[in-house]
DNA sequence: GTCTTTGATGTTAGTCACTAACATCAAAGT
DNA sequence: ACTTTGATGTTAGTGACTAACATCAAAGAC
């Protein structure tokens, strides 16, 4: 049992071709599976014989079900993004902003799919759940950097639970409505909700407050 | 089938005192049984056996086997709260203050019971989804109030979110530190965490900006 | 080109959350 | 006593997972 390569004692292996063709077939076939007859009633069995593949192999790439909708590895960007705000910000405007400023501009490819993501979740309550499972993970991330920072634990958890709550309101309220609507544009709908929050300065018109700074 | 009492067009039947004393039996064996062995590791079939019932009886008292730890009929306490807060306020204000209200003075037995369901549901992780879908419940009630009163709805789903998910973390936190430390105060806890929203007036020393009026 | 290794997949069998259909029991009213 | 009706039990089934073990297929060693 020897080892040949350095590269197999740094991770058990990268993933081989073979197993990111059969998950992006998995994700592909879920996704059109759950459009057509719903999530409730797909079962993961389904989805792996759609896919070309058993149903074993599914929960060996994807530990639940839910997962295969939500996979996204878009923390360590939002992490970098309210990393980026300067220190002195009081924690829930560098979260504010941090997330403001990853939202501002999403290409339109990755608008297509976390549309037709969030939809099926806006109207699959037994998907709630996940969603805030999937939260979960990103809080705790951004959590770790503002207390990395100076934060206090019970603050950071706060500010980043509202803030992470409040874009959550805005991806459900966005992709729940129709597209022939013409407010139904995404970045504008993550700013109108995040300036609940925290107001911003860069516009014009009268704010309510002097803003963040101390 | 002719209807004898008036009572029995109302609802369907008040519960009888058995089927009372059958749920406590359950929530109690439920509480015990999860402090033990941990949630995961224990059954409903295990719970509704301790006490004195079958599994199909549990899950006629409780939908699912999360909701056992999770039966607080709390809404309309909030509602109210939220509700009675001048209506010129802003949204956000409005809720956060009507939060406040309602956790400013909870009686003891109340936060016993509280704090053994909330470390169960901090210590597990497979329960986070659980209490996310519970505030879900409370925030559509919130958010219904609101939107009657004329605040926008994605507005009003923003506010409501962020604002449980606020009290959330400082449930969570305090459920989870040690009952030594002499800072485990729970309404305590609360207020410091919604601060982070909303900044108290009622506080002497400075605050950062003139608040929440317009 | 064989040989070998190793990750990806298949097979089987089992647990547990939950549901539906039907039978029974016990209390409460007549 | 008789009847009604809600609470409970029984049985059987589906679907989300998990564990143990067998197999297959591609990538490298020779």
């Amino acid at each position: 049992m020897l080892v040949t390569n350095i590269k197999d004692m740094v991770a058990p292996s990268s993933p081989s071709s073979r197993s990111l063709r059969t998950r992006a077939a998995l994700v592909a076939a879920a996704l059109d599976l759950f459009e057509r007859q719903g999530y409730d009633a797909t079962s993961a069995a389904q989805v792996a014989g759609a896919a070309g593949v058993t149903e074993m192999t599914f929960f060996r790439h994807f530990p639940t079900k839910e997962q295969v909708l939500l996979d996204d590895p878009y923390d360590p960007v939002l992490v970098a993004a309210v990393g980026a705000r300067p220190r002195t910000d009081p924690p829930l405007a560098r979260t504010v902003d941090g997330l403001r400023a990853a939202w501002q501009d999403i290409p339109d490819d990755a608008v297509a799919v976390v549309r037709r993501r969030t939809r099926l979740v806006a109207r699959t309550p037994s998907l709630r759940g996940a969603v805030w499972r999937n939260n979960a993970r990103t809080e705790d991330a951004v959590v770790d950097r503002l207390v990395a920072d100076g934060t206090d634990p019970l603050v950071a958890r706060a500010a980043v639970g509202a803030t992470l709550a409040a874009l959550t309101a805005a991806l459900l309220h966005w992709a729940d409505a129709d597209d022939l609507a013409g407010g139904s544009d995404l970045a504008d709908t993550v700013r109108r909700a995040l300036s609940v929050l925290v107001p911003r300065l860069d516009r014009t018109g009268p704010t309510t407050c002097g803003g963040r700074g101390a």
